[in-house]
DNA sequence: ATTCCGTAGCGCGAGTAATAACCAAAACGC
DNA sequence: GCGTTTTGGTTATTACTCGCGCTACGGAAT
């Protein structure tokens, strides 16, 4: 029961955007460098952020990634739902009809009532504050590394 | 992001268990046929259950299993801690150390609160009260097999 | 001796975590 | 313009781990 590893990288990932100016494009090779992240692992990652429209990219030279939305508008919940799909904690969740045991198992509403409390407790949590909050942990950018 | 099949096992059967009169024995045949579980995986995933003190074992002939506990006071939680070990969610979370970016890191936090968070959420949930929801549901006894 | 549980270990299959190789687009130099 | 360079885009392959279930043997109770 523990998130993957591309799902924590993409979350790193976003973070380290997040406190670059607004719209400005870094580097895939910077952000593998302060978040520890092999290259082509990084780029896979990214693609589903990509398509979600929460990262943008640019070819070429002086290309790469950049944030296409406010940090303020993606939550931790966001990121996840892009790597891992959606969150289903129990497999009778995942499909409509799936769980034949529906009509009786109590469990089902249960972890119905739980999967939704948890994405909300998962939606909480935004970029923007993220970053502030690692600003006031570090306000000297030149300790970033680990 | 899902439970393993042994966890869901688990529930069903302490859920069954939940059923029968205190201290009752049941036959792991039973439980096996009533939850759909073949009979050597149950076994496997009520060994850490025993170990915990929330099911009791009786050998030899005519002997079973039975809740130890009152199911009042056995939570969805506790059957998942001693089937998937202590929920993390996080790698960083796994061992106090364990994760060199702890110092800066802003969502180190967040997912310390929000693993306390879901840990209450699954300790809301006890079997006394997911018991009682199937009796509202199941009226008539003979309606168990799936 | 029989009937049950206890424990250890094996094995198939699926999913993770990378890596590698090749393709496509944008910018620069000439 | 044209080709080279610099970047991201895409697909395939691999090593490894883990979930899931099965088998076999040992131990306790009756």
């Amino acid at each position: 029961m523990v998130i993957t590893r591309a799902t924590e990288y993409a979350i790193r990932a976003i973070l380290y955007m997040s406190r670059q100016p607004k719209g400005e494009i870094v580097y895939k090779r910077d952000i593998c460098e302060a978040q520890d992240i092999t290259p082509a692992f990084l780029t896979k990652i990214l693609q589903p952020l990509i398509k979600e429209g929460i990262v943008g990219s640019q070819r070429g030279v002086g290309g790469g990634f950049f944030l296409a939305k406010n940090p303020a508008d993606i939550t931790l919940l966001d990121i996840i739902k892009t790597q891992e799909g959606p969150v289903y904690l129990n497999q009778c969740l995942v499909k409509e009809g799936n769980c034949n045991r529906e009509f009786f198992c109590p469990v089902h509403g249960a972890w119905k009532k739980i999967r939704a409390d948890f994405m909300q407790l998962l939606d909480k949590y935004d970029f923007a504050s993220l970053a502030a909050d690692q600003n006031t942990k570090l306000p000297v950018q030149s300790a970033t590394d680990s």
